[in-house]
DNA sequence: TTTGGCATGTAATCCGTTACATGATTAG
DNA sequence: CTAATCATGTAACGGATTACATGCCAAA
């Protein structure tokens, strides 16, 4: 049995609420996982075409209006396969961050260049925590009693701390890379 | 001119210490950035003979013992690559997450399953922030006064949050997805 | 009628890891 | 002698994004 790639499982995940396109696909997971988990079109088109050979799920037609459609319809044995994936240790995923690179190697260069990358940071972390909050409501009011409700807002309440980790570093970086701008100084 | 990968940079900012080897950068790499950037032979050698090529280093041979080494040194021109690129806006790092994207389908399966995934998390980000720890102290003992240690320390520092954060959740999640355990209880 | 969204798919490319091939030197 | 470490490199593969190619339908 080939080994197949977390795409494969992530799609599998979808289709476990009801049939969906490789279209629909693609938006579902840009506007629910988007924040933690992408796909793009080039995998997923092919992996549902494999994902069909092993019967995993079934292709059908389902024109909506003329248009042409397919549809994709998870079967008892891809949810078995979705269960036994979900029961395997997830692996940690790697982190590669530009940003602490940059950080590390930054003694070369004048305070100024770090100064602007690190408040980069921090808005931008302050503006993704904005959105997480909204998405919370958002799912609060569209998704009330939904059975996986608690576990979608994990999934949120995840990203907040990780953001809030993020700010909290970037602030004390400024910190401690910073010393008070000499330029101009607003009190005394 | 060519547009130049990040690892081409990680290994002009590792050169900006002294000259060094291909083992070299792979070993010094490992010990140092690679709780946040890793490079694997297969990317360093044939970059570092691109940067040859384009000036940013020089190879010369210096064989310790009898032994076949060549050392790159970075060149002036070299320099100011690295300065220019730590100039530009880093770019966020997707986050892509599979312990998450289990964490988000689970509801299909037993409490259990994902209690196991939490608690392996919850335990590595101990461990993990244990491995900070010392490397914050070992790196004082080591490198007391060097002029790069404050950035340095940043780097650990960042570690340290974001283990934190993910322990926070897992812990968190612990209580939301999984009640307590009704096989045995300890007192009373 | 033309633009934007629906819809499917492939090809090129990038970035990275793993495995392989090779060999010298040194410490036990 | 032999195992570990030093040392350089390439080839194969994997996973993912981006760009491209195509075309229909609905609404403005």
């Amino acid at each position: 049995m080939a080994k197949r790639s977390r795409t494969a499982y992530a799609i599998l995940g979808f289709l476990t609420s009801g049939p969906r396109s490789g279209y629909d696909l693609k938006h579902e997971i840009e506007g629910s996982t988007g924040n933690f988990w992408q796909e793009s079109y080039g995998q997923i088109y092919p992996i549902l075409k494999k994902l069909t050979e092993e019967q995993l799920v079934k292709k059908s037609t389902a024109s909506s209006g003329g248009r042409k459609r397919f549809e994709y319809t998870i079967t008892a044995k891809g949810r078995r396969a979705l269960a036994g994936w979900l029961e395997e240790p997830a692996e940690p995923s790697p982190v590669r961050d530009e940003l602490l690179l940059k950080v590390f190697f930054s003694a070369h260069v004048g305070d100024g260049v770090m100064h602007r990358q690190l408040e980069d940071c921090r808005d931008r972390q302050l503006e993704l925590l904005g959105r997480y909050r909204g998405i919370e409501e958002q799912l609060l009011r569209d998704h009330g009693g939904h059975p996986e409700l608690d576990h979608w807002l994990l999934t949120v309440r995840f990203g907040e701390l990780y953001c809030q980790a993020r700010l909290a570093w970037a602030e004390e970086a400024l910190v401690k890379l910073a010393p008070p701008t000499k330029k101009r100084r607003k009190k005394s």
